[in-house]
DNA sequence: TATTGTTATACTCTATAACTATA
DNA sequence: TATAGTTATAGAGTATAACAATA
């Protein structure tokens, strides 16, 4: 006799679902997708990364990610650059107005849900932190095989 | 001095993102897409339900949710009904094909996820969803206004 | 031969807004 | 006037697969 799953799977979708709601409304009032916004901020920090390395860490695939990164470097806020070592690949950076951009959204978007959950005590949030990605762990171990 | 947010909201969008992709196999293994499959998961064990309840639930606009029902439709799985009380409305409803369906992926869907999450004992089951749903709250109540 | 990324195709979803018909 | 749905439009993401260039 297992444990019925619903109940939690339930919670987990419709707290993503509002979580969604108000970041994908903040973002979009940026001018942005959300995959965009995903790129930007997988992006921010960083050097830049090969198209590969792009495309795992935001989980899109090659031909989709092919087609945001146009439509960023359409924006101007990400170019492709060769790489020096591989003839074959693509270092995917932001830039200057990229940077920008990331500057102005990502802090603010982290800020914005800092405060939204403010209210929550730090155990709380650490708590919910260990079972969440605990219950990953499990999807993603057993989703694979 | 709040406690940072990022963590928790990183470990969410993860997890959720580890469900979808196991769920979002499944579903698409069944030809239908995701946005489809809640379409005929909110109907299924229902009489049917006013086009615009059926958008609440599932959280589509009514532009949107008309093109998902015309393409279910299409396939089948639904009916549009005219109301018997309201001339401006319509109800969904699932037709036999769809019933079927329904039947043969629900179950299934929530069998697997039941034989995933197998090995989580019942009182950390408890304590996620319990820590979920406090989290949604505060993210719906605050994302309102 | 295998890998990296682009391109092409076809479809679905999304946001937005104008529109029809009922209430 | 307000509400329920439909339709139109334009853009964006997705899956899939064929393709070119390089390793």
């Amino acid at each position: 006799m297992t444990t019925p799953s619903l109940p939690v799977i339930r919670e987990l979708v419709r707290c993503y679902q509002a979580f969604d709601a108000v970041a994908g409304a903040h973002i979009r009032s940026m001018g942005l997708t959300a995959p965009q916004f995903d790129i930007i901020a997988t992006l921010g920090n960083t050097p830049g990364m090969r198209f590969k390395e792009l495309g795992e860490k935001t989980l899109c695939t090659k031909g989709t990610l092919s087609g945001i990164v146009d439509r960023l470097a359409e924006k101007g806020l990400v170019r492709r650059v060769a790489s020096p070592t591989d003839g074959r690949s693509q270092i995917v950076q932001l830039t200057a107005a990229g940077e920008k951009v990331f500057a102005q959204t990502f802090p603010a978007q982290i800020r914005y849900m800092d405060e939204l959950l403010a209210g929550v005590d730090a155990e709380r949030m650490s708590r919910l932190q260990q079972e969440l990605h605990y219950l990953r762990g499990i999807l993603e171990e057993k989703g694979k095989p």
